[in-house]
DNA sequence: CGATTTTGTTATCAAATGATAATTAAAGAG
DNA sequence: CTCTTTAATTATCATTTGATAACAAAATCG
């Protein structure tokens, strides 16, 4: 198979992730909380605890700007800082109860999607669809290192 | 496999493919266009010729606001209007060639880091890698329909 | 024909985001 | 101990984006 038709499939493919993630995620970011500080909030729940340079880092967002929004979401009781002992500039950031509340219902939703997605496919199309998801992850979309 | 599991590792799976595109993507960006802007190019190079309406459903982006961002890239001569002759109402845009010109260029740059990235893959690897993107896409992430 | 729907435009406003400079405090290097 | 680097904060500004209302013209429906 040429390069040019290999290109074009994981074009086409990268897309419907996008469009597909789009529709899974959509209207379950809470009244209030703005898309980027939605998506902190998907970062932190994932990765607890976490400090700020690392969401930065991460989520491509510059450090006063991560600082702010770091900021409103604590003044909105979902997330906590806490000190380190080791290295007193650190922080580690993690999600309040409440936060956690509201990811996880945030979570739900998106899992009740994805098995409606997914809901006609038989154990043995899983077990492919979980082999394809491996194979991609370790031989594309490899980010990590 | 229990759905949790499986579910978390789609979410594992959506992210490192949001972060790899992120990747391959950044700064091939040209000059003076905005990303929302840049998004538009993308999906009027992959689906020319396109009506506004069709962008607006796509990118998820009302009719105003593209009705504006579109007006802008016509202004910088990156895309044409094209009247249509069974309904007079709609427009089918598409490149201009400076426009095509400039995505060329951007998908070439993003084509050599994919190409970059699969470089170590053999012929039966990257067999393995369309046949993984095929069950994917027809199977969990298809979008259309 | 008249009413309604579709397609697109213009104008305007508010909110979200990005970018930068200046500052603080702690850690680490020499 | 001084100098430099790292982690984070605050303040400020311009740009981008999202949202809404009001409008116009063509198509479609009854």
């Amino acid at each position: 198979m040429d390069k040019e038709a290999f290109f074009h499939k994981l074009v086409t493919f990268t897309t419907a992730v996008h469009e597909v993630t789009f529709d899974l995620t959509k209207d379950v970011r809470p009244e209030g909380i703005t898309p980027v500080q939605y998506s902190i909030l998907e970062y932190i729940a994932v990765s607890q605890p976490v400090t700020l340079s690392q969401i930065s880092d991460c989520k491509n967002i510059s450090m006063p700007n991560t600082s702010r929004e770091l900021k409103k979401l604590t003044e909105k009781n979902l997330c906590e800082k806490l000190d380190v002992a080791e290295d007193r500039r650190k922080q580690m950031i993690r999600l309040s109860d409440a936060g956690q509340a509201m990811m996880n219902k945030a979570f739900e939703q998106i899992g009740e999607r994805f098995l409606e997605r997914i809901k006609d496919s038989s154990t043995e199309e899983l077990e492919e669809i979980s082999r394809a998801l491996d194979v991609l992850h370790s031989k594309v979309f490899n980010s990590g290192e």
